[in-house]
DNA sequence: AGATCGCGATGTAACGTTAAAGTCGCTGAC
DNA sequence: GTCAGCGACTTTAACGTTACATCGCGATCT
């Protein structure tokens, strides 16, 4: 290995010079040249780990997201690569698996000097958990559950978004909009209610009651369970003429169901999801969604954390950031006018 | 920060003998916890930075793929790092976003990012690039298109499993068989080529020649690429009956473009893919498709990289795996005397 | 009895970098 | 003529860990 002893050997100075030269600070341009010329013929590379152990970082972020093959968390993680690249961190994965305690330990063991600092992407940790995030470690936590925690917090506009997705239904005319969510007991705690919540004030806004039996659970957030869901939706004997589902998963396999059904989309059932994936945009017809601002949000995610990490530590008070949503429309909510 | 001097002055004994303690090495059992006690009232944790300059390791594994975004490449991710962890190693991901220097650039500086090795899963780089390639560091290539290159090189069985996919269309008693790819002009050196050859070796095998009117190439490798591609294929007139395509992503659009087309899949027409992408499961009809060893593969090239920074550099000739390919099938090839 | 061994523990010297505190010679202000 | 100030460079001392050599001591072998 190429030491920077061995690049002050060859251009004869010391080592402290070259290390001027690398960082950038004041050296005469003869002696920079000497330097530089012998660092390209020797082929040096500075030793990251000799360099952090020094200055007592590692260049590294983690992220833990519950995992990576899903299409949200694998999007997420490009963008978040992506920005934190950009600003010179590598970014290793961690997955949580949907599991309360390795959210916890991977929070605890990044301390563990192999990351700078850590963005966490939470479903299981709830907001009884908030004391456990107690940490003197940079991070910044991605989720809905978590208010009022110590850690920066960015959050999407759940409620907003979901209200517009209802109002840009009621827009095209629907009445009888149906919503594909498990809405939790303990109100607005999770995703669900606070979307729920959105659809609610949305058809209230409109002079709507909220039927109830138009919202329907499905057993998790898969293709298939959209489409059981819209099934049972059916089997109800409900005439709908829209669905807004709490994901896009969900929307592109309630599309199948209504397809199943020899519903039309949109024509008979307008249909909206919510997340943006890419997927949506592939579908036939493609997907109507509302795009929670993920380019909003993984740059705001690094930005923070990197200036939590500049600091040194987690001076001043934890913030709470919430990232815009905007409906992004389709075709599968798109008004028979607009279709020749 | 807690060091180990301070666990050594707590526990009255040396820093040599803390670190003992920790790397498992001969220490007698009661100074052992005494040892283990000081370290968990003082919360001391090893600092990586320190261990990895000491050590020349630093515990982390680069892993280079075109985008995390796409179905394959987070999906693989996701398995590379599941038996990366395993083996103790945290996986830093980078994407090189299809591009050739990007990939040859994350090589090249993967040793003073500090990685312990790389798998770079490539896309661009073409057999004339093998000698770029010649770096003194632990890697792992995946991906088709190099032979004989300086790396150890994992490869699927594009060949064999485009037969058996083909196979098992011929053996559902399907003749009129087409192929959605893009073959190109220089044989035998993409993953296109490799699996047009399983195919026609398959279709000679059965005594039918290879018309080439049935092989369509789209314009890319996406949903609606390959709903373009069936479309195409059957304005040119003919009567398929089954359709094997590149990888899932175009036997998805392929699915849908032959649903418009008002023909039943797998009655009319069956299709199959490649790549077992989770999606395949979740697609109506399910996608029969082509395994091609994934738990295999992120095993396989963990492994193979382990071993070669185990023992410190390159030595050893570069090895040449195959992963098995394994045909799954699935509704999308269902005969019909297995539907009641 | 003396040599040898093994075990537990220790002291020392790095690993390659950078922060901090000089050193040295020169310029320019008074 | 003196000296503060500055730029360019060097010296020194870590950062926290582990490899290696060594040491004391009781047990085992010849």
């Amino acid at each position: 290995m190429v030491t920077m002893q061995d690049v002050a050997r060859a251009s004869g100075v010391s080592v402290m010079t070259v290390s001027n030269v690398i960082n950038g600070r004041n050296v005469s341009p003869e002696t920079r040249g000497r330097v530089l010329e012998a660092i390209d013929t020797l082929g040096y590379r500075v030793n990251l780990a000799a360099r952090n152990l020094r200055k007592g970082r590692t260049g590294t972020i983690g992220l833990a997201v519950p995992e990576v093959d899903s299409p949200y968390f694998a999007q997420l993680a490009a963008r978040i690569i992506t920005h934190a690249e950009a600003a010179g961190f590598r970014v290793a994965i961690e997955q949580t698996g949907l599991s309360r305690e390795k959210e916890l330990t991977t929070l605890a063991q990044s301390r563990n000097y192999q990351y700078d600092g850590v963005i966490l992407s939470v479903v299981g940790l709830g907001k009884e958990d908030a004391a456990l995030l107690q940490v003197d470690f940079p991070a910044v936590i991605l989720g809905e559950r978590i208010f009022d925690g110590p850690l920066d917090h960015l959050a999407m506009a759940n409620v907003e978004g979901a209200r517009a997705a209802t109002e840009h239904l009621l827009g095209a005319g629907r009445r009888r909009i149906a919503m594909i969510a498990e809405v939790e007991a303990e109100p607005d705690s999770g995703v669900a209610s606070l979307r729920f919540h959105g659809y609610r004030d949305a058809l209230l806004g409109a002079g709507i009651a909220v039927d109830p039996d138009l919202v329907v659970a499905p057993r998790n957030v898969t293709m298939p369970a959209g489409r059981d869901a819209v099934r049972e939706l059916l089997d109800r004997g409900h005439d709908i003429d829209a669905v807004f589902c709490l994901t896009d998963t969900l929307a592109i396999g309630a599309m199948r169901g209504l397809a199943d059904a020899g519903l039309r989309v949109p024509d008979d059932v307008m249909v909206i999801g919510f997340d943006d994936i890419i997927e949506a945009r592939f579908t036939i017809p493609s997907l109507s969604t509302v795009d929670p601002g993920h380019d909003f949000m993984a740059r705001t995610a690094v930005e923070m954390l990197i200036e939590r990490i500049e600091r040194k530590g987690t001076a001043g008070p934890p913030r709470e950031v919430i990232s815009p949503a905007r409906v992004v429309a389709r075709e599968s909510t798109r008004p028979a006018a607009d279709r020749a």
